[in-house]
DNA sequence: GTCTATACGTGGATAGAC
DNA sequence: GTCTATCCACGTATAGAC
């Protein structure tokens, strides 16, 4: 038997990526839990306490796993593609859930509250990326042009902001020569190790 | 005299800065226009109306003026340089701003009735964005590596993705770093043209 | 045309029966 | 503990006096 703040909880992010972040109120997270409206103070104190469960569980875990696969035995190019191709095949399986994570971030940072959280989280996902890629530049033997600290950076950057231009366009043509090209000019700036 | 539906839009950008488009209300728009609530329906159908009216002007036009100084007399980095710092003086004077605008794409994109005018913007800048583009490049007789559109995408998103994440860490360093190093990235794309 | 007062719906939260 | 019925605040929109 599930615990009924789980259930809440599951609901509640259901109902974000249906009807948004702005539209997941109380009674419509009851409704998608198939539970009275009343059981929703009793399981939790204030919808501001559901949200804040949220916000602090891992939100971008489905983004983050992408970096896990890089193997030192693949050039940069083709573990950067790789990455890559994970990410957004992640997008593509659900954007509407990007779509959340764009709402929630604004919801934090127009809240003192929960100001603090998109830096947090930011925080997290830098550090899980530059620690994928520092192995991979050490096991590989690989050189970078940039600080791995700023490449960590740029790559954030560039896939957030890949994904947002495609959730206005949503052509996967343009999205896919971005990539590509994205990929490209990253790669350039690590060299191989002088296999002599 | 200004016609008092100017005056009204003008409030609600206001309050949307400095309090987001949540909380945008009827009530709030019409408290920062010095009007009493009935003015509102006597100048606009309704809400949604004086919503379309803003989504319908040109909302990033401050950004991107950013692109129409450059000039094939200098390099192509010198160039993407001075744009990147015009398009990065204009995000940290008005920061709040920025948000408004992913709050807005976010709002149009769970509105069936709004949905495509984020495509449309998207449209509008790159059209823009590429014709500055394809100008320099022919003036200075430089070449790309990549196609002057894909070009434009990847200049988009990355300053897109840039501006995200500083909206949610705030560290003004790693902006910068990310910017030069981006700006580096780009630039290498570009060979100038054969001095012969 | 302009404002005041109000209607109507919705959302968060609670009271009170069981 | 659980649900129903209800309260109260707020947001959009309108009615009606001037």
């Amino acid at each position: 038997m599930v615990d009924r703040r789980e259930l809440l909880v599951s609901a509640a992010l259901q109902v974000m990526r249906r009807e948004g972040v702005a539209a997941t109120t109380t009674r419509a997270i009851c409704t998608q839990a198939d539970m009275p409206l009343g059981a929703f103070h009793y399981c939790f104190h204030s919808k501001a306490e559901l949200f804040r469960l949220i916000l602090d569980s891992d939100l971008q875990e489905s983004l983050e796993n992408a970096w896990s696969a890089l193997d030192p035995a693949l050039t940069a190019e083709e573990n950067l593609s790789a990455v890559v191709a994970t990410y957004w095949t992640a997008v593509q399986a659900d954007p509407q859930w990007c779509l959340v994570l764009s709402e929630l971030t604004a919801h934090c940072l127009r809240d003192p509250e929960l100001a603090a959280l998109p830096a947090r989280d930011y925080a997290r996902y830098h550090t899980q990326v530059i620690a994928q890629l520092e192995r991979f530049l050490a096991d590989s033997g690989s050189r970078c042009s940039v600080e791995a600290d700023t490449l960590a950076d740029i790559l954030i950057a560039g896939l957030a902001g890949i994904t947002s231009s495609w959730l206005a366009h949503r052509r996967d043509d343009i999205a896919r020569t971005s990539l590509d090209a994205f990929v490209e000019m990253v790669a350039a700036t690590i060299t191989p190790a002088a296999s002599s």
